[in-house]
DNA sequence: TAAACTATGTGTGTTAGCGTACATATTCGC
DNA sequence: GCGAATATGTACGCTAACACACATAGTTTA
């Protein structure tokens, strides 16, 4: 079995991809893409190739926010497994590109059968939470551009190139400020010479200042998913 | 075997309860006590009984943020059976009282050999994870006196009584607040007559109230526990 | 190429929460 | 009961982010 460009398919055994392959269908992400809506049941689970998933919880006033990101490490749709069938939040695609997409039933199966499958899973899903419970300090503690900062690392991480296509208004939205905060807090970086950016492109340009701009939240986060990951090297 | 008075434990089947019981050990829990630290390895896992455990994530300059509440109807230490062994947080006791324990090895057993078993514990997992994700949204839109109404509110849910023994100064590191913003918010509810409070002692008197106070961080929360809450029923 | 739309830039006043400093009140140890 | 330790109250200036308003600059459509 070829590379699956997708970690998590990747760390399967090969025989696990031999029975997954079958089901698994290729499909596109286009921006802004709503892949499931709060509390709806789940047709199907999405393992990220190129795109970006965005976990998103919103108030009734209409305001958001990002708990999660996922691109090719992971995958949509964890409540299949863990037995709740919906969460209370809404996954939209954050950056176009394809995704493989599993029948939720199947993933549920094999879920259930498989102990390793399991473990990838739920390991997979411990690196969620520490995401999730990380983006509640960095909200309660640090400012717009150490968390534009952190956003941007994060999203880089999961895509091909430097560049992303992304408004400041989605962004804001993401994060959960103002649009007007973010054209600053990306102009100070601008100014910086950390990015450059024009009308829906952003381009990182110096990385290492990035990272330096960022709070430490960045690198918990991957520090926490590198050593979850280091559990799941593939096995034959 | 009778009430076991946590509620996971409790909707075990009495087989499984059965087996578990020679394996539970009743220890008492001080405010304030560490249960774990970040990064350390689990040994035991506890299923509250009448106390309430903190998971606070604590950044490198001291400052820290409550990103979920565990009481008697969850246990502390999911780590154990997601595979990771540890995660980034600390766990304190939030409210003094008493708690199952069970050596981390026989839960980390039954949860692979037991589907029962692991449905529940994965079932309250998702539950905690929306409680995690829903500070994370709390933490960026709402007031200080929505999040301590809030924040009383889910203790109080998980006491016997409306009176919890608490410092202003312990409310303002889980909130992740100075604790001049707390005292300066309790001094509102209690001029609104919502809660009464004498050095290290704070009494809720009008639940309602305090609901209308509080944001719908709450509500949501509550309510997506108890859906979840209603799969487990207890089997025979 | 003009008009409509979308994205970004900028300014002004407001406010919640912060940092700091210190005062007062309550409880504990001896 | 007295001093030390701990908990709470209050005040002042500061700053980041807010809400709102509007200007400018690209991009698409007719």
């Amino acid at each position: 079995m070829g590379q699956l460009k997708n970690t998590l398919l990747n760390a399967l055994t090969t025989d696990a991809q031999h029975r997954m392959f079958p089901l698994l269908q290729r499909v596109n992400l286009s921006l802004g893409e709503v892949i499931y809506e709060t509390s709806e049941k789940l047709d199907y689970v999405y393992f990220p190739i190129d795109s970006i998933v965005s976990l998103l919880y919103v108030m009734i006033d209409g305001s958001s926010a990002e708990v999660s990101v996922i691109g090719n490490e992971g995958v949509v749709g964890i409540a299949v497994f863990m037995g709740g069938e919906s969460t209370p939040n809404r996954a939209i695609v954050q950056s176009a590109g394809t995704a493989y997409r599993l029948p939720a039933c199947e993933l549920r199966r094999q879920f259930n059968s498989e102990p390793d499958m399991r473990m990838l899973m739920l390991r997979y899903t411990q690196s969620l939470i520490t995401q999730t419970a990380q983006t509640a300090v960095c909200n309660r503690h640090h400012s717009i551009v150490q968390q534009l900062s952190r956003w941007l690392l994060l999203s880089i991480d999961r895509l091909p190139s430097n560049n992303l296509i992304m408004t400041q208004e989605l962004i804001a939205n993401m994060l959960g400020v103002r649009r007007e905060g973010v054209t600053e807090a990306a102009g100070k970086l601008q100014k910086l010479g950390v990015i450059t950016y024009k009308r829906g492109h952003i381009s990182v340009i110096d990385r290492p200042q990035l990272e330096s701009q960022s709070c430490e939240c960045y690198e918990v986060v991957k520090r926490e998913a590198d050593r979850l990951e280091s559990y799941m090297e593939k096995k034959t």
